[in-house]
DNA sequence: ACCTGAACACCGTTCAAGT
DNA sequence: ACCTGAACACCGTTCAAGT
């Protein structure tokens, strides 16, 4: 008979708060933000929801944890060397495709102001900023330019996606929705609405977020020059 | 949502769209955004479930025709006239100043993209970028930064004071919270966000927004420039 | 046309009880 | 220390039935 052998080791899937947030970050990725519930991730787990609370204190932790496993690894990909501009530009668009690839990061990103996943961004481009002879006082300016822009487009992008999502759509025709809405405005009121309409469906958002970004970047050299 | 006008005068006090958008936003104004359910709102309204689905068609819905309502009495104010860059300063401090009191309008703008709330900020932005003379194929561009840029400073501090209320702080402290946690960071890892955690909880957040819409104007004059 | 309210199909979170 | 799973206190939404 074979004796009881006392395993220290439990079985190598053991519930851990990383395997819990790799599950979340798969639910999340596959089914959208909705998709994250105690219910499925129990199932997924193999356990009950009270398993996964020992791990993790809430709905909301869980999900900024996830978010951050994101960010961290998005701002310690190696970025293109050169200028602090260049280096700016290339932080900002590795976060662009990270929210592109996981939208579910940018509406979190938007709701954890002052915590880990902002702090790790703000620290990236605060250290380019400083690098590009910004003097201290416009420090702070300049990075939370940057930084409001990149959370609102981010933000934007993620509730488009979801959006697109929720109606079973693709971008281009939800874009293609948008940009018919917007052309069937009142002529007197919404002039501008109007004759952004037809630009809309062609435009390249990607293009158009680094366009946002050298803007700012403008500005910050321009303050120098006064 | 009503097919049509009633052919009958209503009774002063029988329920309309209207009257249900009206109770959200004081139930968002008093509760916050966890405080607008349906069935605070059937008690408000002396109602069933049944009876304001019947005047609207999803709680999202509802949600954006509050924020639509907020936003559209903001943007008819009056604004200071002078130069389209002044206009535009005062346009959005009329929006910081609404999201300030009402901050699930914040929340809810980001998770309204292409919608009517975001399209009259847009519109009246756009106007200004017109006048300022910005070259066509800039203005989209223009526009856009701005927009986002307000956007993500709504989403933040809307955010903000929902963490506070939720945890019982005012702002000064919950500021004073982030500040102490920045400044514990490592010192090697994170010496941009241990050098401005001091200057946090004294700084001015209305400045440093309206500041943040300067520097990207500065970047759309730079642009005239070369 | 408009309203009623019970019922449905979910949620996040807790907790006594187990190992 | 870690896990179980039933139970709790909610949600948004629907719908047969009423006026």
């Amino acid at each position: 008979m074979p004796k009881k052998v006392p395993s220290v080791k439990r079985r190598k899937e053991s519930l851990s708060r990383e395997r819990v947030i790799e599950v979340s970050i798969e639910l999340l990725d596959s089914s959208g933000e909705s998709g994250l519930t105690f219910r499925a991730l129990s199932e997924r787990l193999v356990t009950g929801p009270g398993a996964i609370y020992w791990h993790i204190d809430s709905k909301s932790e869980l999900l900024t944890a996830a978010c951050d496993s994101i960010v961290a690894r998005t701002m310690n990909a190696p970025t293109a060397s050169g200028t602090p501009e260049a280096i700016i530009r290339s932080l900002a668009l590795g976060l662009y495709d990270a929210i592109d690839t996981h939208p579910w990061v940018g509406s979190t990103l938007t709701r954890a102001p002052g915590q880990l996943p902002i702090v790790r961004i703000l620290e990236r481009i605060g250290q380019q900023v400083c690098a590009l002879g910004v003097p201290d006082e416009e420090q702070w300016t300049t990075v939370s330019a940057l930084l409001n822009y990149i959370i609102g487009v981010a933000g934007q992008n993620a509730d488009n996606t979801q959006f697109a999502r929720t109606h079973n759509l693709d971008r281009a025709s939800f874009l293609e929705t948008v940009s018919t809405v917007w052309s069937e405005l009142d002529p007197v009121e919404y002039p501008f609405a109007r004759s952004v309409a037809s630009q809309l469906p062609s435009h390249d958002d990607r293009a158009d977020f680094i366009a946002g970004i050298d803007l700012i970047l403008r500005g910050v050299a321009g303050a120098g020059e006064r």
